[in-house]
DNA sequence: TCAAAAGTGTTTTACCTACACCCATGA
DNA sequence: TCATGGGTGTAGGTAAAACACTTTTGA
């Protein structure tokens, strides 16, 4: 950097807020801080970004660096800049989310001394979080509910295989509502991005449900198409 | 800030893209940088945010100091972070975007000496900018295309009172296609937050068409409140 | 009287909504 | 055999899409 740029006492950070689907549950994902300030609270993933990688690739190292997960496809969800919302001084914060798929829990071990531990917490009995994260996971959580409702990401917290009955449950989750049976089937089918497989759901004790895949090149071509103004 | 905080050589800045809507014309307001890096070059008002200030409030602060422009609510848009896309080291910029009314056109006197100039140009034939602004006002564009299909935000950009066509003229351009007069006044005024006036054009050539004003009230009301999933 | 834009209605189609019963399975 | 969730269809309403002609005005 040249000299006759104005140089400011101004740290960015990243903070990721990851949301998965868990006994039935909405959880993201939270770490124990190790450093102070907020010794010993709960927190988002987040660190500051490097002088060299761009804020993109900052929010996977960081991620990857408090909690163990590589490779997550986050998308940026806002950019928190108020004056006061760091006790120690300017910090702007980018703040990232994404969904992921839960397979069978694997462990979150931290890389980074920074957190002492990274677990999944439920979303609705979340506790005071540090710094201004209960804004920025609210934010979050308004993101995924307006997505969701135009775009059906929810397959992305699903395992693999699932049954209708399991996805129309997580929308209800999300959206905080109850929805039809009949009508959520019918339009979820119509969308023409669900496989249908030769398999049923194993080991209830009740009819097995057939199980479905999620059809990601049909899902592509229809939702990463321009929308359109209606004519 | 305490020196238990790292401290990086990092620069955050904001940049603005204000669109207008004048003589048929879609807009954005550019200024002509009067500074090294791209001195003389044309850009987005943009400029660096203080330490004691919050990001939305600097977003207004600078673009009244490169435009004389007040009071403009302006949204975040997206923040840029590559880390090359400043030639002197590391900056990133937090995007805002606006749609404003350009009632007569007043002249843009920018108060602070950063900005040679301030003006409006067409985003049809936009030349090259300064650093990646030309990726940040396609990203706005793109912004406000999908905000307009579900959110009548054009009215922002139109004067008090205005016709029909001129509305539907403005809804072409910014979708960039062509839509059907008898729907798109149906669906309009079916949305109830037009005020039709007692008023005509004048001084036209032709047939003068009713003036309408935007009902601001029923806007709030009808835009404003949770989106739904379909039952 | 001509040019130019204003203004207007109907039919078809697609999708959303509401709603209730029988079926298959394991305990 | 019972409890539990799986699975299915139809009718009514609303909104979008397609489509063309008459009216008004000033030049």
């Amino acid at each position: 950097m040249q000299e006759n740029l104005p140089k400011f006492d101004s740290v960015f950070t990243i903070d990721c807020v990851i949301f998965g689907f868990d006994e039935g549950e909405l959880k993201i994902l939270l770490i124990e801080r190790n450093e102070e300030p907020f010794k010993g609270w709960w927190a988002l993933p987040g660190y500051y970004v490097e002088q060299e990688e761009s804020i993109d690739h900052g929010a996977g190292r960081i991620l990857y660096e408090l909690t163990g997960l590589r490779d997550i496809y986050m998308e940026q969800l806002y950019t928190f800049g108020d004056v006061d919302r760091h006790p120690q001084g300017r910090v702007i914060t980018v703040a990232y989310f994404a969904m992921i798929r839960l397979n069978g829990q694997k462990e979150l071990k931290p890389v980074n001394t920074y957190a002492r531990k990274a677990f999944w917490h439920p979303v609705n009995e979340l506790p005071k979080l540090a710094y201004d994260h209960t804004k920025i996971f609210e934010r979050s959580l308004e993101k995924i509910r307006r997505k969701i409702s135009y775009q059906p990401i929810a397959f992305e917290l699903l395992p693999e295989k699932f049954t209708l009955t399991q996805l129309q449950h997580l929308y209800e989750l999300i959206l905080n509502t109850k929805l039809d049976k009949r009508n959520f089937r019918k339009k979820m089918l119509n969308y023409g991005i669900l496989k249908e497989l030769d398999e049923k759901q194993r080991g209830v004790s009740y009819r097995a449900a057939t199980l479905y895949k999620f059809d990601k090149r049909k899902y592509a071509r229809l939702f990463q198409k321009e929308l359109s103004f209606n004519k």
